[in-house]
RNA sequence: CGGGGCGUGGUGUAACGGCUAACAUGCAUGACUUGGGAUCAUGUGACUCCGGGUUCGAAUCCCGGCGCCCCGACCA
């Protein structure tokens, strides 16, 4: 894309009502615009990489079985009566609002009984299970102070993702299995190092839910890492028998703050019970189906990615979740031949499929620099008189700050990996 | 929901209760310039968040509302 057809621009200052970095660069930056206090609209950039960010999770939830759905936001009273969750003491975040006629609605919150309700017209034999049913669906959540800029919202998507099994154990193999596919989404997403598998309160069935805490300081979590398991335990769960449980000692812990980038919690048999989602077994006998719940901010998880990776220069985007591969600069020379020589780069990265942010703009150098540091493209690419008379084109890694200069083929063979 | 702070051109700031609300940046036009947000010129742009009050006079003081940020609580 043409830098100079983009309709966002840059800001040398962050506006005076953001405080958290994430907020700030990104806006800065021109990623998303702040309708109010918890609720963020996505511009170009911005939208560009949180669709990365979902093709990521999209990917990893097919590899475990998952099956895309996408459910509403509307949602009826009566799919939250049952498990008493309609109730405001119960639920205290509730947008609700109603129909002409009267008719109360809800805003998901979140769509653990919706789906249970749907899955009643399709379950109803121990042959039409397991199943593993996923969406990226936007919740609405009444919180009574957004904060920490896109971390947390009143509006945002989740990819929630439920299973429904037939047998305890069948349920646990799939919980790992997604566990595993959690860790392998943040690495992927280039937080892996910083995240922990957390081990948190588990509500009513089982002993521990699991979160993917990572860690920074902008995080509203404290969290205890034993570093060399790998492992974290959740402020609100640490206790001499949860550290005797897990096997680890308290004099191995560290304490840190991070942010829950994803959670992983069994269900047991609350909402089958409730809702009445049964199915007859082998022997024809009627059983609950047995459920968990999978869940993934990709915007907190945005959010979480500028907090953690960015310098005093900007943004500094893994390549999986950047808006481009490349942002590629001319610096005008007097005859136009450097604009000549970048048109012509731009379409040769166009034609070998890269992704490219054509700094096009009639723009003194500095800006431009700026620019793209602050934007946080993985690779910028100059073309200039200089590079010109090299006869290369000059490659700059904006994560190391590592500068290469390469033949064109090079470079496109580079760039394509 | 408790506590604290703050609302002034698009953005960031300034202005003792007193002159036509100032500066920077942005934007527009032109000149000059082209490897780290240059320089110069001329423009553009604000019912000082809203409503009331005090006063000869309010951006400034007082009351109410709304909005935003931070700390805490909450996060099924």
């Amino acid at each position: 894309m043409r830098q100079s057809q983009l309709f966002t621009r840059t800001r040398k200052e962050a506006p005076k009502d953001e405080v958290s970095k994430n907020a700030q660069l990104l806006i800065r930056a021109g990623y998303i615009y702040k309708e109010m206090a918890g609720v963020y609209a996505f511009l170009p950039l911005g939208l560009r990489v949180f669709n990365k960010i979902v093709g990521v999770i999209r990917e990893e939830m097919n590899d475990i079985g998952g099956q895309e759905v996408s459910l509403t936001a509307f949602q009826q009273k009566e799919t939250w009566t049952p498990t008493n969750q309609w109730d405001d003491k119960e639920v205290d975040v509730w947008f609700k609002t109603q129909l002409k006629n009267g008719t109360e609605l809800g805003l998901a919150v979140t769509h653990e009984a919706a789906l249970t309700k749907l899955m009643k017209d399709f379950v109803s034999s121990y042959r039409s299970l397991p199943q593993y049913v996923y969406q990226f669906q936007t919740k609405f959540r009444n919180e009574t102070r957004a904060k920490s800029g896109i971390m947390r919202c009143r509006e945002f998507v989740m990819k929630d993702l439920y299973s429904f099994s037939r047998t305890q154990d069948e349920h646990n193999a799939f919980y790992e299995k997604a566990k595993q596919a959690y860790e392998q989404v943040f690495k992927r997403l280039g937080i892996g190092n910083q995240t922990y598998l957390t081990f948190a309160s588990g509500g009513m069935f089982t002993k521990f839910s699991h979160e993917f805490q990572t860690v920074t300081d902008a995080g509203e979590d404290l969290i205890y890492v034993d570093e060399n398991k790998k492992l974290a335990v959740n402020k609100e769960v640490l206790n001499d028998e949860v550290l005797k449980d897990l096997g680890i000692h308290r004099a191995d812990l560290v304490e840190k703050k991070a942010v829950e980038v994803g959670n992983i919690f069994s269900l047991g048999t609350r909402f089958s019970d409730a809702l009445e989602l049964n199915f007859l077994d082998e022997k024809g006998v009627k059983k609950p189906v047995i459920m968990g719940s999978y869940g993934i901010g990709p915007a907190r998880v945005m959010g979480t990615i500028v907090e953690t990776l960015s310098d005093k220069d900007g943004i500094v985007w893994p390549e999986a979740v950047a808006p481009f591969k490349v942002h590629m600069i001319v610096v005008d020379s007097k005859d136009g031949s450097a604009r000549a020589a970048a048109d012509a780069l731009y379409a040769a990265l166009q034609k070998a499929g890269i992704e490219t942010l054509y700094d096009d703009r009639d723009l003194r150098p500095g800006e431009k620099f700026a620019d793209a540091d602050l934007i946080g493209i993985p690779y910028r690419v100059v073309v200039s008189e200089k590079t010109i008379a090299a006869g290369k084109h000059e490659m700059k890694v904006r994560a190391t700050g590592e500068v290469r200069s390469l033949a064109e083929t090079e470079l496109i063979d580079t760039l394509r990996e």
